[in-house]
DNA sequence: GATTAACCTCTACAAATGTAGAATAATTAT
DNA sequence: ATAATTATTCTACATTTGTAGAGGTTAATC
């Protein structure tokens, strides 16, 4: 099961925030805000999903994510990997690499990771 | 105005052909194929969104992509960059570096690509 | 103790999506 | 020609998504 769109904006705050009363959830939010009824019916439906989860606090409760954001976001990679680059991360990365206008010092920056990375191999 | 699930999937099978007749398009679908219908309704609605044109051919439609491949993909990418990475390309590229699982040879690979992309800037 | 604020559940409803039958037209094979 | 195939359009319908009002409860405030 997969998080519709403004589910997954909504996930977004959750992950910047870690955990959130409802309140805060919708100061996150730009004008013009969401009604409440609109935020809570998007947290009943991503706790259907087992996305988020909640502790009562009295009165109220406190939501979090029951997924990290980089799980989440490598699920969500890997499919985009399939369908766009046949599954080839390295053919991906070629695609970045020229796609991408990374300056010079990023590239520079990048490289050095790359080669971190490779010593760990 | 974005593609649905299904309709990336119809894109993707375009993509791959790089134009078809409605006949072409159902083959390349697994078993249990879909009804000519469905594939006709997604191609209209493609159509209506711009993705999708077509060129009469005798009785019947040679359908042809109106987006490359490449810069759907490009529009996907930044708009994925933006939610989880800050927008920052360089933040991307050091979590995929680390998250995916290259190989040595590929790490290699890239490195060399991202040299020669150092040199034209 | 009545009023207000916060928040939860229920219900609703329009738009988008996934999927396809019915009807129709044209095309080809028998 | 007649039947079988293929494509197209229209219509349909269930599900999912985006958004929120109404109504009830609890907690804090005046």
């Amino acid at each position: 099961m997969n998080l519709s769109k403004s589910e997954e904006q909504l996930m977004q705050v959750l992950w910047r925030k870690e955990k959130a009363f409802m309140k805060n959830l919708i100061e996150a939010y730009p004008d013009p805000k969401p009604a409440q009824t609109t935020i809570a019916t998007l947290l009943k439906r991503m706790q259907d999903k087992n996305f988020v989860d909640y502790k009562q606090h009295g009165r109220s409760r406190e939501y979090f994510p029951l997924i990290e954001k980089k799980d989440y976001f490598t699920k969500q990679f890997n499919g985009i990997l399939k369908n766009f680059f046949n599954d080839s991360a390295s053919q991906f990365a070629s695609f970045f690499t020229k796609e991408t206008n990374l300056s010079k010092e990023e590239l520079e920056e990048l490289k050095k990771l790359i080669d971190k990375e490779i010593k760990t191999k």
